[in-house]
DNA sequence: TGCGTGTTTGCACCATGATGCAACTGTATG
DNA sequence: CATACAGTTGCATCATGGTGCAAACACGCA
């Protein structure tokens, strides 16, 4: 693996002038929507549905107005974590599984990339070797 | 690898009332400590500078009153995003890089666990296969 | 074209929370 | 003990946004 850590700035006011792949990832808006309980919920419903469900067939997962579901989906979907689609006079909305795990992915990548050269990860590595080994043996 | 994929609940209504891990890791109140600007810029500065740092040097990073960035960095703390110690006087917040990284990945993992049975992955999976072979012929 | 259904939008209300200022607490230092 | 410094808290203000109701809109169907 290549050396593509950088050496921390010095202070936070540096650090808010330095630019790091971690500056794209935290993006207030994605949380934003995720911050809200109502909206978190529908989120986690769809996740678990897992397959393009209908604004009130989604509505019925809680007890807010069906007006209320419907602007919840819609600022879900600007912060790409659903995706609609209109069949006729129903849209269905659906969670985006791939998409939001590679960013929270990559997020964590990032942040971890800042962190200490962290030590664990390669205490993990050791000790897979030596299960490898074991098994090999 | 065993086989840990269940059957997606049938509707939202049934999604709600169905647990999964992703309902852990969905918590409102993690993303909303991220979901404001400013306070999400200090912790993307505590993140980049990844090292201890007093509220007075983080409250350079931004033009907010002094009392707003300590009121921001103990919200953050409270959402186990930043860590704090005393020494004497000043208080130091940390980023908390590896456990944040952390609850990405597994939010990450128990998204794609609900999702489509991700068939790029198994492609990556082969392609993988078909290059170590390759190599190693 | 009129009707029923699924969804969105306009509007008003209200709770939450972000902000700045000032006062306060707590801790070193003289 | 007085002073200065680091940080927190009380308070008032203001903007944002979550909510419900009602009306409007869009589409399929008879």
């Amino acid at each position: 693996m290549v050396q593509t850590r950088k050496r921390p700035p010095a202070t936070p006011r540096a650090a808010a002038a330095c630019c790091r792949p971690v500056d794209d990832l935290l993006d207030p808006g994605l949380f934003r929507a995720l911050g809200d309980p109502t909206r978190v919920r529908l989120f986690g419903c769809l996740v678990k549905c897992a397959r393009p469900c209908s604004v009130g067939e989604i509505a019925d997962c809680c007890d807010v107005d069906l007006s209320v579901v419907s602007r919840h989906l819609k600022t879900l979907g600007g912060a790409g974590l659903v995706e609609a689609t209109r069949a006729g006079r129903t849209v269905r909305y659906a969670a985006s599984h791939a998409e939001i795990a590679d960013r929270m992915r990559r997020l964590a990548a990032a942040i971890e990339e800042c962190g200490p050269p962290s030590p664990p990860r390669t205490a993990t590595r050791v000790a897979d070797r030596t299960r490898r080994r074991r098994r090999a043996g």
